[in-house]
DNA sequence: AATAGATTTAAACTATTGTTTAACTCCTGT
DNA sequence: ACAGGAGTTAAACAATAGTTTAAATCTATT
């Protein structure tokens, strides 16, 4: 897996790399990203193989060493090519603070899990490269949590801490946030054990709806129960 | 990884396999089995090598063929010897049912997530099995489930439809038990990505009663709440 | 003690991984 | 036209994986 480190070198850029030679060479590159990031959404950063890569993305095996240097760096720039805002998207549906907090945490909760079992889509894409990442961190896992998982965490802090009354940062709100994402990381993620505990649950539009809105519901309960019974801690 | 199917040759089964000579043979088996449980338990089922169980049991590497077969029949039979209870301990401290239920779900929160965190601990090492094949399915999954995520699953779901007083497959009641799942999942599960977001949260003895105390009063606010507002859906 | 079978060992084998090499093609600027 | 570099290719390389082999060792029974 680890090879010894050896003369390590990377694409040696071409000084005229802004000009028209750019769209042929950037073609390969293109379709190397596009390709990495399905490969890597669908199977996580470890268990993707450079030959998967390649040959979804038509290339030669040489060439995601001589573009990108090495997996590692590919993946980073998948990352960082993957995690920024879509043409014409916003980063990552965050409700805007216009909405009263409780409808703000169902769209936010309602955006996570419409992402997570939405196929081929590049706003699932980043999706599963995050929930990969929560499981079996890869050495860029640091990038993933600033670039997209923090402005989601903090944004639900602010939320969850308006409807408790409470600072951002106290043990109650993040306690609340962390069960909020547990559930939908839940429900993402333990598709094939729950394929055998409750095989009618198969995550159809309808079914995710309803996910959506019983995740929302169960952690408002406690959320206005806080609110209304304030005892300070 | 996957070689091709060539003669495979278990060991041949000893005719006098309970005899004397059995506890000898059996010792490195033992050891490996041991040795097999932990390294599983770490670094899941693929990630976990051969020669990393067999340097830990200090075995020959052929051993593990010899004795099992295969990796994955050692995984499987790890799982037998792992997941059946331990000598003088209960399977999963399925609380007695003698408990009102919400003092019930407490208590079975606080087991799964003692457990998720002791650490070098047989118990411990059945969860962590566990986890790994939530998210790593490993052709033994099934195995899994059945043995020991079913008990806890359906012991929840008597509890929780006692709560809702709704049957124990009503969609509710299973909804609610995978809120519960999934925030004991996260906390135990998403520890490389909180130590970014939550450096705080280290997961401490006293910090695990707290996590503990959280998930079943964030749980119970939604339980308790609809059982006092009961509209039939 | 001797023998037969069970167990253990070191080494090799096969497949797959990421990476590198050297030749080759193609295009561009002079 | 042609020199030169960017891009591409097939092949090989080194490391590691699980597995197998054939010989050595051990052990229990005769």
């Amino acid at each position: 897996m680890i090879p010894r480190p050896r003369t390590k070198r990377t694409r040696r850029v071409s000084p005229v790399k802004a000009g028209k030679i750019a769209d042929a060479a950037d073609s390969t590159r293109i379709r190397l990203l596009k390709a990495a990031a399905a490969v890597f959404a669908e199977h996580g950063y470890q268990d993707a193989t450079v030959r998967q890569i390649c040959a979804r993305a038509g290339a030669n095996i040489a060439l995601v060493n001589y573009h990108f240097g090495d997996k590692l760096e590919l993946y980073t720039e998948v990352l960082r090519f993957a995690l920024q805002a879509g043409p014409g998207g916003t980063r990552f549906d965050l409700p805007s603070v216009a909405f009263e907090p409780a409808e703000a945490l169902r769209r936010i909760v309602g955006a996570l899990v419409d992402r997570a079992f939405e196929t081929s889509d590049q706003a699932n894409l980043r999706f599963r490269l995050i929930l990969n990442e929560f499981v079996r961190p890869s050495g860029a896992t640091a990038r993933v949590v600033d670039v997209v998982m923090r402005p989601v965490y903090e944004r639900l802090r602010e939320i969850v801490g308006a409807i408790l009354g409470l600072p951002v940062n106290h043990q109650k709100t993040r306690l609340c946030v962390h069960s909020i994402l547990g559930q939908v990381a839940h429900f993402a993620h333990a598709r094939p054990m729950m394929a055998l505990l409750w095989p009618e649950m198969t995550m159809t539009p309808a079914q995710r709806e309803l996910v959506t809105e019983h995740i929302a519901a169960f952690s408002l309960a406690y959320l206005h129960a806080q609110t209304s019974a304030r005892v300070p801690s």
